[in-house]
DNA sequence: GCTTTATTGTCACCCAAGTGACAATAAGGA
DNA sequence: TCCTTATTGTCACTTGGGTGACAATAAAGC
């Protein structure tokens, strides 16, 4: 069993975590906090489950990861000493997007969410928390759809793609949800990262599959076919 | 010329936009508002300029992109009227990671990021924004990470992802900078979205070309040689 | 309506990267 | 130390998607 760490103002600083907070502000919030030692592959949190806690790393390496359709691993970051994780805990109503397990042996410190920023900032965290669902909400979103390109085929990008724009673009239609937006074939290629030639082709493919279909140029889509070939299924959003 | 759009609470509403604001805060917010009106294909900013604004959508697409090594463009995303964007504004000393620019005819308003924040929050902008720093700014760093892997080969990923994890876990070294961490080409290659074997025939590529060398399993690499790999050049980050 | 330009559809060919299979090392434990 | 397991190195074979080229439509101007 490891040493327990100090953890005290000094190591705050050391780690040049809230470089802006006052001596007190980190004296109360490390107050507040829960030390915890995790060992070497032990999952902290997986993803789905509800965001209650902000994480702070002391020592070791976190990774997080993802599972992508074809089973096989993501890694989307590993976290290093002094970075806080796990803040998708500041927006309201969140679940974990990643599972965080530690990487090798780990320090790390829990606080909620709400104790957390209003130590910090001295704002109620409704308020904080529906200002960044409002602001980087969308950098989330984006974040969750290129984690999720990754190890996916072009077709289930393209699901996913279209998913995200049905969602912003899209009403409801007695066939489906219509985008209403004129898009090319070669917009959605930029937009996935591949030819325009094989989106042509896909996208055929799908409309033949009954996910989507055209209505001059504009395309109505089935969110819930679309969230199937996209290797979603029982996930949400 | 388009009819210049009636900017209120109500339009505010019907947007859906700052639901939890007070009408009194959002009239105040609109005060210091200035509305623009954006013709199809007009850049409002472009990537590597200062952060200086946020944005919201009245009306009409806006499209976000960035050039990828090969010169093509990476659509990052679409905006929606009653979306913020240009938030990268609202970190301390960013630069636009995108590039904006009307994907139809749009009527868009800006603000001073300090005053967005003070008549939304009441709260200092300097304290927001160093928090926002220190959490969601990296959430920011892997969207630069996976917006970047767009349109790029398996060796240039592996330079990028060596980047960030240089900067992360790096510590400087006679030979360059070595990464204080025990990675295996599987755990690369499960961050760069590859096989096991391909990520060491580049990893033995990129070491012949004295991009980097390894020192029993500790990896030591050379970020200036991995900045041209990845086809950043003039690029910082 | 007719001409021009943008978009979609289709194909043959090529290449980077995935896959499976196995040898060669290196690390770690007892 | 020896034995076991993890990691790295290599290679032949397959494949998804890129590329260029061009025809077929559909929009948009005039």
């Amino acid at each position: 069993m490891a040493r327990i760490p100090v953890l005290n103002v000094t190591t705050i600083r050391r780690l040049k975590a809230f470089p802006w907070a006052s001596d007190q502000q980190v004296e109360q919030l490390l107050s507040q906090m829960a030390l915890h030692h995790i060992e070497k592959r032990t999952v902290l949190f997986n993803e789905g489950v509800p965001s209650d806690s902000v994480y702070f790393l002391i020592s070791g390496v976190v990774k997080l990861s993802l599972r992508s359709p074809d089973e096989e691993r993501v890694l989307v970051s590993l976290i290093s000493p002094g970075e806080l994780f796990g803040i998708t805990s500041l927006m309201p109503g969140m679940y974990r997007a990643f599972r965080s397990e530690a990487f090798s042996d780990c320090w790390v410190s829990s606080v909620r969410p709400d104790i957390f920023v209003t130590t910090l900032l001295n704002v109620p965290f409704t308020d904080f928390s529906a200002l960044m669902e409002g602001t980087v909400g969308r950098w989330f979103a984006l974040l969750y759809r290129y984690t999720h390109f990754q190890g996916s085929s072009l077709r289930q990008k393209l699901a996913l793609a279209l998913l995200e724009l049905a969602q912003k673009f899209g009403i409801q239609d007695a066939r489906g949800t219509m985008l209403i937006l004129q898009l090319t074939h070669e917009d959605l290629a930029d937009l996935v990262g591949a030819s325009r030639q094989k989106v042509t082709e896909h996208m055929q493919e799908l409309a033949r599959q009954q996910v989507l279909l055209r209505d001059g140029r504009k395309l109505i889509v089935q969110p819930d076919r679309l969230r199937e070939v996209a290797g979603l299924l029982l996930d949400e959003k």
